[in-house]
DNA sequence: ACAGGAAATGAATCGACGC
DNA sequence: TGCGTCGATTCATTTCCTG
C-alpha cells in the first residue's frame, strides 16, 4: 500500500504547473513516456553559451575565429542534444515535438533532432505580417522564424488534426507557411516597469493552430523553455494538461500571474471537425442483412461505365469479377484500389444514390 | 612570357561553359578566390518508401533518381561537408554563397555551413504558389523550399543590392520570405520524349532575385550542381558570367541548348488571360523577376506622348527621369501624382496592352 | 477557331487494423 | 511480425480533348 502510493507518486505528472530549475535535469525527473507533445523555444544566443559545456580545447593549433565559432557550436550542440534526449525520454510512442527557432540555432537544432532519432514530419514558417524592418539595409528584413515538427521515431502515430486545420484555412488544407502577426500590444506581457516581460514571447495564435493541429483534449502538454507561459495558456485554453519548466524566477513569476487569469474555452469551443478516419467502421455486409440493400440488387459505378450485383454475404459480382465492394471497383477501373463506398450507387425511386449513404444512416443510428 | 602564357591558362576560369564531372573535382580544379557567388542546389537526400498515389488514383512522379540516394546521414553529411569545402575555396574573400534545401536536408546543410566557417546572412524561404498538395491528408502541405545565403566568413563585405530589391519590391524592403510560383508551363524544359528533362527543375524568377540581390554586372556566378542550368540562363540574362559543373550527361546536353537560345533579357512571349479577382497588393518589380516583361523593353503611356524602359529591378528610365512606375509617370505629365498601372502599356503581338492587366494575372493566382 | 470541360502534374520522407 | 483488406485523401495551374 505504501509502496503503491510512494510509486504513484513518483510517477504522477506534475500537471498545470510550472517546475523550476534546469530543463534536463527537471525532464530527467520525471516519468518516461509520460507526455503526449512537447513545444520548445531554446535559447539560441550562441555566444553567450561558450561557457557553459565548453570542451577541453587544451590541444588547439588554430586559435583564429573559425574555432572560437566551432568550440561554441560545439557548446550548443551539446546543450541541444541533451535536452532533445532528455525531451524524447519523457515522450509517450505516439508523441511528437515542435522546436522554433532562427537561422542562428534552427539548422543545428534540426540536425540534432535527427541524429537523436525523431523523424521530421514537415518544418513551418511562421510568417511574420508585421516583423521589424532591417534599419541597416545590409540583408533581408528577417520575416519569419522555422519550426520543426517531429515524431518520436519513425513510423510512429503521430496525432494530426487534418480537418480541424483544414476548416482553420476556410476549407483549404493548411500549408506549411503559417501568415500571423508578432505578439504585442495587449497580448504582450509587461513586467513591473512597463517593460515586456520576456524578449521572445509567442503569440497565442501560433500556439492556438499548433496545439488543435498536434493535439487531443486532455493530452499532456510539456514546455521546457516556458518564458512568460504562453504554451501554458494556450494549452489550458484547449483544454489540454500543461507542464512547464522555467529557470528564471522572474519569468515564472509572470506566467504564474498569466495561468492564473486564464480560463478555458467552453467544451463545446473545443470540439473540432473530425475526419471520417475516426468513424467506426461499417462492414458493407451490414447494409444487406438490415435490408436496406436487396441480395440481387444491381449497382451502378459513379462514373455509370460499369455494374455488379449484391450477393447474400455482402460480395459483389461483375463481369468476370467477384469481392468486395472495394475490389470490384478496383478490378473493373485497373485501379490499384477503389473506395467502394464512394464508388457504387444504387436505385430508389428512380435515383441514383450513393451507397455511402446508407452507411451514414447507421452511423447515425449508431450515435444515438 | 610562356611562364606568363601559361599562369595565365592555368588561372583562367572557363566562363559561361559547363563542365562535365564530379564538382567536388571540378572545384578543386579551378583557381582560388575567383568566383563571386556560388548557387548551389544540391540533392536533398529523400527518403522515400513507397508508392504515392493521388486520390484520383495517379501515381506520382516521385524523384527516386541514383543521384539522390545517400546510405545515411552521415554520408550525406560528408558528402555536404566536402562540396562546402571546395566552394568555399573557390570564392573570393567577399563572395557569397546560396544554398537551396527542404527538411530533409537543409538542416545538416546549415549546420555544415556554419562548422566550414561560413556566416549565415539569412535564411530566406521560398513560398510556393502552387506545391503538390499533401494527398494522404497527414502532414501540412509542403508549400516551400528554404534557403541559405551565407558569405565566405564574418565581417566580409558581401554584395548586397538594397536598393535593387526594394524597388523590385515596389518601393518595400524585401522581407526573407519570397511567394513564387513553381517552374512550369513553357519555362518547363522536355526532353525528347517529351518527359520533364529534370525533376527539379527551378524557376528563373527565383534565380533572378537571388542574382539582382547579389551580385553585379560581370560578375562571375558558379552552381555546382548545374542541371539544367537556370542559374545560367539567367546569370546570362542579366549580364553576369557563369560555370557550370554538371555529372549528368543529359542535363549537361539540355542545359548547353538552353544556353544556346538564351539572349540578355530575352523571354518568351508572355500569355495574357483576363481573369479577374481581387485586391492584393502586386509589385511591378514581380512582372520583370517573372518574366512577363524584360528588362530594356519599352512601355508606352496611355496618350502615346511619353516612354521608358524598364529595368532589371522594376524600376523604369524615362527621359532624364527614373524611378518607380508611379514615379515617373508622375514626372513626365508633370503630375503630382500618377496610377502608373493604368498609365503604363506594352506591346504584345503588335497590340499594346495595359501593364494593370499582368497584375490582374497574378493577382488571380494569388487569390487562394 | 474558340470555348468549356477533362485530364495531367509538381523535390513527398503521405495507413490502420485484423488475423 | 507480416500480410491482406478496408477505405481515406488534393490545390493550382497548364495542357489536352471535344463539341
Amino acid at each position: 500500500m505504501t509502496t503503491m502510493t510512494k510509486t504513484k507518486s513518483a510517477n504522477a505528472l506534475p500537471l498545470n504547473t510550472i517546475l523550476a530549475g534546469d530543463c534536463i535535469e527537471v525532464m530527467n525527473s520525471l516519468p518516461e513516456a509520460s507526455v503526449d507533445l512537447i513545444f520548445a523555444d531554446p535559447p539560441y544566443n550562441l555566444q553567450l553559451r561558450g561557457d557553459l559545456h565548453r570542451p577541453d580545447n587544451s590541444k588547439v593549433d588554430a586559435v583564429d575565429d573559425a574555432w572560437d565559432q566551432f568550440s561554441s557550436f560545439a557548446a550548443y550542440d551539446r546543450f541541444t542534444q541533451d535536452w532533445l534526449a532528455a525531451a524524447r525520454r519523457l515522450l509517450k510512442p505516439n508523441g511528437a515535438i515542435w522546436v522554433i527557432g532562427s537561422y542562428h540555432n534552427i539548422f543545428r537544432v534540426g540536425a540534432a533532432l535527427q541524429n537523436e532519432g525523431y523523424w521530421i514530419l514537415n518544418d513551418v514558417v511562421w510568417r511574420k505580417a508585421n516583423p521589424m524592418p532591417n534599419f541597416r539595409g545590409k540583408r533581408f528584413t528577417n520575416a519569419h522564424e522555422t519550426m520543426i515538427w517531429a515524431s518520436k521515431a519513425e513510423g510512429a502515430k503521430y496525432t494530426f488534426n487534418y480537418e480541424a486545420l483544414k476548416s482553420l484555412n476556410e476549407g483549404i488544407q493548411m500549408r506549411s507557411d503559417w501568415v500571423l502577426p508578432i505578439c504585442n500590444g495587449g497580448e504582450r506581457l509587461k513586467d513591473d516597469n512597463g517593460d515586456k516581460a520576456h524578449p521572445t514571447q509567442k503569440p497565442e495564435s501560433l500556439l492556438h493552430r499548433v496545439l488543435v493541429g498536434s493535439t487531443n483534449p486532455g493530452d499532456v502538454v510539456l514546455d521546457p523553455f516556458f518564458g512568460t507561459g504562453t504554451t501554458g495558456a494556450v494549452a489550458k485554453m484547449l483544454g489540454r494538461d500543461y507542464i512547464g519548466i522555467e529557470r528564471e524566477e522572474a519569468y515564472r513569476k509572470v506566467a504564474e500571474k498569466r495561468l492564473a487569469n486564464t480560463r478555458k474555452y467552453d467544451r463545446e469551443a473545443l470540439m473540432v471537425s473530425t475526419s471520417k478516419r475516426a468513424e467506426p467502421r461499417v462492414p458493407f455486409g451490414q447494409l444487406v442483412e438490415r435490408g436496406m440493400l436487396r441480395p440481387g440488387e444491381e449497382l451502378l459505378s459513379m462514373n455509370g461505365r460499369h455494374k455488379a450485383k449484391v450477393r447474400a454475404d455482402g460480395t459483389l459480382i461483375g463481369d468476370d469479377v467477384k469481392g468486395s465492394i472495394h475490389q470490384v471497383g478496383a478490378a473493373l477501373e485497373g485501379a490499384p484500389s477503389c473506395n467502394g463506398w464512394t464508388y457504387w450507387c444504387f436505385k430508389r425511386d428512380g435515383k441514383v444514390v450513393p451507397i455511402d449513404l446508407l452507411r451514414q444512416q447507421i452511423r447515425a443510428e449508431m450515435a444515438n
